[in-house]
RNA sequence: GCCCCCGUAGCUCAGUGGACAGAGCGACUGCCUUCUAAGCAGUGGGUCGCAGGUUCGAAUCCUGCCGGGGGCGCCA
């Protein structure tokens, strides 16, 4: 027996259908009854919020109701509690018996690779465009954090059931090519970058190169697109190296070529929605909620970089007719918002086609000090150079640990250490401890784990470990919906500290009474699992040695 | 001026309506003949920026203000 497992859910469910019982009806408006983790021990394993939403309904006092609440639960549940006691407002505090700990172990063990699905799966299919940096110099440390961010939650995506793709929009055509053409030239010739040129180092090892290629200092142009070739494989090679790989990447340049920017325009004429003003073509945006209107034709005839990106957008949405478009941006870009929104409503798709994060910034510290980050003067550290400094695990997790929209402050000195200052060890730690005690007992033969194979009492290290563990399908289920890895950066080390906590309070191998080696190694065993799974869907590697 | 994000412990941050507000780092104190001490336990530390409002209940929702960051091109 296996598949996909949710404790906590099934436990809210007897929750609802009691009061669904006392309510005489569905639960439809009002608050769905929370189930929660209380803040203190004596509070018990569970709480719930019911009687209190329940109250205004009935018009009836809060207490009152939980009596009758708390009688149904208890038969409901039966031999799953111990007792429910009412406190404060009208709180239900649930204390669950060794026999649901034990039976909800035994649940979990039988879940295997699928612990932590969620049941009922998120579904349909999620196109998410991310890093998408221009090609006209090496990925900077921020790009690591676009990279990471993006390709976790295409991990926690598809481990609910949804089809995530993962795409790269290259923005390889226009004036920052030209400017970057012109810069390898001058650095061909010897001379300095022109006036906003690129002026990194890494343009004169590209001329270099391809002056070894042969090529001459007189066609910019060939220049560009030479280098973009260097630049574009560079940055694939940084990105294989933290891991993530993407499915399509899209070139400016190429939808420019098979007409894909005209037929974007000829689509929003007929829609309506352009208009000719000052020589310029452009898009009525305003009447969908942007500030200004927006130029897709400046008045020489050539597409902005908009028009460029509303082209990309319409192939996203005639691509994958079924997917929700989904843009990681910087910072720097949020004054994009709406107008990208706006342009996919003129086009005549629905404004829940398309999903936006902003990502905020990223500081790169040492020694106290922030490192300066120009891209045009050369000036920044090299996502490769970071990758390489600590490695693409701790890279990946300092950058998943945070929110989406605070600011990373990257420190460097921490992110170096081997210790247990460091979470991203804490973490991996953890695994490869569990992995030593299974190791362990596979060399004394110790019994086969069994999570249900005994009567005694359950330690409260393991209760806490499993309630933790339980939580996981919820924890999933949340950090995919609202887009937030952070949340299992946050998860992963808490159930380390909860397993360390363990491995202090309870032998394993060698333990003392009937059928409690095989109920802690199958728990060690669910634990792995567990810790395994979260790495997973951050992107990290699971060590079974350090 | 307008728009977006942030303001929670000394530092970096979790916590999008529930019970006396949490974690990591830093500081201080203990614990390795015992399954990995890359670990554990304990101590100290906060008017949740300020002021109103909604609610039985607000760090969380609403309004105003203050402070920090980012953005407001026929650049990308």
């Amino acid at each position: 027996m296996s598949g996909p497992v949710d404790p906590v859910t099934e436990l809210r469910a007897a929750v609802i259908s009691c009061v669904e019982d006392l309510r005489g009806g569905s639960l439809e408006g009002g608050g769905v009854p929370s189930l929660e983790r209380p803040p203190k021990a004596e509070f018990g394993d569970y709480s719930t919020n019911a009687a209190m939403l329940l109250a205004p309904v009935l018009d009836r006092s809060p207490r009152e109701i939980a009596e009758e609440l708390a009688s149904k639960l208890s038969e409901t549940l039966s031999d799953r509690i111990e007792r429910i006691e009412i406190a404060g407002p009208g709180f239900l505090n649930l204390f669950m018996s060794d026999a649901w700990y034990r039976g909800t172990a035994a649940e979990l063990a039988a879940a295997g690779e699928d612990l932590g699905r969620p049941p009922q799966g998120v579904g349909g299919t999620l196109l998410i465009e991310f890093v998408s940096a221009n090609p006209t110099g090496p990925l900077t440390a921020a790009a690591g954090r676009h990279a990471s961010y993006g390709d976790a939650v295409a991990r926690l995506l598809e481990f609910t059931g949804t089809r995530a793709i993962r795409e790269y929009y290259m923005n390889d055509m226009g004036a920052q090519m030209e400017r970057f053409g012109l810069s390898i030239a001058a650095r061909m010739k010897g001379e300095g970058v022109p006036e906003d040129g690129y002026e990194g180092d890494y343009v004169v090892e590209i001329a270099e190169r391809l002056v070894a290629d042969g090529m001459g200092a007189d066609d910019p142009n060939a220049l560009s697109l030479a280098g973009e070739e260097i630049i574009v494989s560079g940055i694939k090679d940084t990105l294989s190296g933290l891991g993530v790989e993407f499915d399509h990447w899209s070139s400016e340049r190429a939808l420019h070529d098979a007409g894909s920017l005209q037929r974007a325009l000829d689509d929003l004429a007929e829609h309506g929605h352009i208009y000719e003003k000052e020589g310029a073509t452009w898009l009525r945006s305003t009447e969908f909620g942007d500030d200004k209107d927006r130029v897709l034709l400046r008045s020489g005839g050539e597409p902005t970089y908009f028009l460029g990106d509303v082209a990309y957008h319409r192939d996203k949405l005639e691509r994958y007719p079924e997917a929700t478009l989904f843009d990681v941006l910087g910072a720097d870009h949020h004054g994009y918002v709406s107008r990208i929104k706006a342009s996919v409503e003129a086009l005549g798709f629905g404004d829940d086609r398309l999903e936006i994060s902003i990502m905020q910034l990223v500081n790169v510290v040492e020694g106290g000090e922030k490192a300066q980050m120009s891209k045009r003067k050369g000036e920044f550290v090299t996502l490769e150079s970071l990758i390489e400094d600590i490695g693409p695990d701790a890279t990946r997790f300092f950058m998943l640990q945070r929110s989406n929209d605070t600011t990373v402050d990257l420190d460097l000195d921490l992110a170096r250490q081997t210790s247990s200052d460091n979470p991203v060890y804490y973490v991996q730690y953890a695994h490869a401890r569990i992995s030593s005690i299974l190791r362990k007992a596979a060399a004394e033969g110790a019994a086969a784990p069994d999570a249900g194979g005994f009567e005694g009492g359950v330690d409260p290290s393991e209760r806490q470990l499993i309630k933790r563990i339980a939580e996981l399908p919820a924890e999933v289920l949340e950090a995919a919906e609202r887009r937030a890895p952070h949340r299992i950066c946050a998860y992963a080390m808490a159930t380390a500290a909860d397993f360390h906590a363990f491995y202090r309070d309870c032998q394993v191998v060698g333990a003392e009474g009937d059928g409690v080696e095989a109920s802690r190694l199958a728990l060690c065993g669910v634990t792995r699992q567990t810790l395994a799974t979260t790495l997973g869907l951050l992107g990290i590697s699971a060590p079974e040695r350090m």
